[in-house]
DNA sequence: GCAATATACTAGGACATCCAAGGGTTTGGA
DNA sequence: TCCAAACCCTTGGATGTCCTAGTATATTGC
């Protein structure tokens, strides 16, 4: 993890695909691991800039969630849906952001069934001062030049949409 | 999780940012929560692939990893160093491996501190079913197109190498 | 109106990842 | 030569994700 590599890892993967004669998906094969190896990067470092606010990755994208909704508050099977995220793992950042009295659960005032996750004002403010920082130290430095950013999202969004993340 | 959600999330969250003034970095926030909302959606498919025979991602990317090293044997730190995960991670993995009986610990001939990680036999088999099931199930049918897998291969090639993953 | 089905959340377990700390081994400088 | 620093692996703790029930509440159908 610490000193780079005399060459890429990935790179090397895909010769060795072509050498055992899967010369026909070695291409797919390396693009599918950049991405894996992509995100762990991003993660590494989004989760830095997000634990000396006390977050992770999990409950910042819940709290932004919450800031954006015009009430400041979600059903837990919506926030499920919209993070796309298996419901128990809402269940858990919530008992944790819970803790830290950044949200409330509240019950809903129809259906006795759903548990309603309200922001506090402290998780409002978390939430900005997070997504400032996220913005700057992140976003603002993404290491991609603006025409990839483009093929970027055109060419992930034609992936999630024939994967079934939305209709559209 | 179940069902398509009408409008891609991730384009919403962009014009969130649109929104609240934060329009110059929302493109890159866009394509950096695709990264992970993707990385997401292949990770499933691999894994549901794997599970059959009793492997999980991490684990095989090991199993795979030796089956490509001529002696099918590597130290720890090596393997650590090359999947680029922690040293913990690894020590995990083998310790499930070894419990399969897919891979053995061996002293290492001449440094005491190092343990090489050794395939069995049946490990390489293993390792050579499981790769095929992955070019056919996953790989052979990405979903992404021809051009946009280079695509891919080159942006994220770039970002990794500025990112510190390899020198080349 | 009541039973059957569907929906929403929670509890417990498995797995992976990281960090911090510990114990054994090797190396290199005093 | 010898001891401190560097290195390698493992253990224990925290977090997150998923899956499989299990409990409670709504809705539907007869």
């Amino acid at each position: 993890m610490g000193t780079p590599l005399p060459r890429d890892p990935i790179a090397d993967a895909q010769r060795n695909w072509e050498r055992h004669g899967w010369g026909d998906v070695a291409a797919p094969m390396a693009a599918i691991t950049a991405i894996m190896r992509t995100q762990q990067i991003l993660l590494a470092r989004i989760e830095g800039v997000l634990k000396p606010f006390g977050l992770t990755f999990a409950r910042y994208e819940l709290l932004a969630l919450l800031s954006f909704a015009r009430s400041g508050a979600l059903p837990m099977n919506k926030a499920s849906a919209l993070l796309q995220v298996h419901p128990t793992s809402v269940t858990n950042a919530v008992d944790r952001l819970q803790d830290a009295g950044l949200v409330v659960r509240s019950p809903h005032p129809t259906d006795g069934r759903t548990t309603l996750i309200e922001l506090t004002a402290e998780g409002r403010t978390l939430a900005k001062s997070a997504t400032a920082a996220l913005n700057a130290e992140v976003f603002g430095q993404s290491g991609f030049a603006g025409h990839d950013v483009d093929q970027l999202i055109r060419i992930l969004g034609k992936f999630r949409r024939n994967a079934g993340d939305f209709a559209d």
